[in-house]
DNA sequence: AATATTAATCGTAATATTACGATATATAAA
DNA sequence: TTTATATATCGTAATATTACGATTAATATT
């Protein structure tokens, strides 16, 4: 028991979920937030930012790295990361279209 | 440790983290497909067309009222969930926002 | 009243996530 | 070359999530 059955969900479900779980989490959320604001950021700077270990602020990076949503560059010693512009357009899309798929207005039952 | 550190977000992090949570499983997605095509449905068809324990699906379902974006009126001895239209569209409008503030592509370093 | 049906909740095992110190790696500066 | 700086990774403890059988609660049917 515990592990989620991906395998009995269409392949939008899965993808939907996981573009949803990549930012499902307040740190992440503030890196997307700081990238968007200044097109590009050091790594560094973000764990000044938000205040949570180095370690930790890289673990979320790697994730967001995951899913595609960013990408990082190296600068001599540090890293800049930025939003991956096509991947962004592609998650507005997946999204919008989740979201604007509410029908008429008032048909619900409850 | 392995506490998120909620204290250390902006309200609208923690807000924008939980929304993600809430439809960060192919189940939740799945629920929300179905009520989004029937506008309403009855907690036992899910739980058939949805491969997964009844008592899995009204977890899920718990899950999805706690943010408030499904309600459920009982009928007799079932209950028939729909989507909440007021929480759906601010849903949208709080995901648009944050995906509608990317600026002027082509500006990113990496 | 007795039984059937439907959904919620409980208990719990398996798994995943979060956070951080410590360490490794790789480039820059002295 | 030695030292400093920046980031990634490892190891691990605490916590959270997922799934499901069993049970409970509440209404419907007989």
């Amino acid at each position: 028991m515990g592990v989620t059955r991906t395998e009995i969900f269409t392949q939008e479900q899965n993808e939907l979920a996981q573009m949803m779980k990549a930012l499902a989490h307040p740190a992440r959320i503030a890196i997307i937030q700081q990238l968007l604001k200044s097109q590009s950021c050091i790594c560094g700077d973000l764990v000044d930012e938000i205040g949570l270990a180095q370690a930790t602020i890289s673990q979320h990076l790697r994730e967001l790295k995951a899913v595609g949503i960013i990408k990082g560059t190296i600068e001599g010693t540090s890293v800049c990361y930025c939003i991956d512009e096509e991947v962004w357009k592609h998650y507005n899309k997946t999204f919008g279209s989740l979201f604007n798929s509410l029908p008429i207005v008032g048909k619900s039952c409850c």
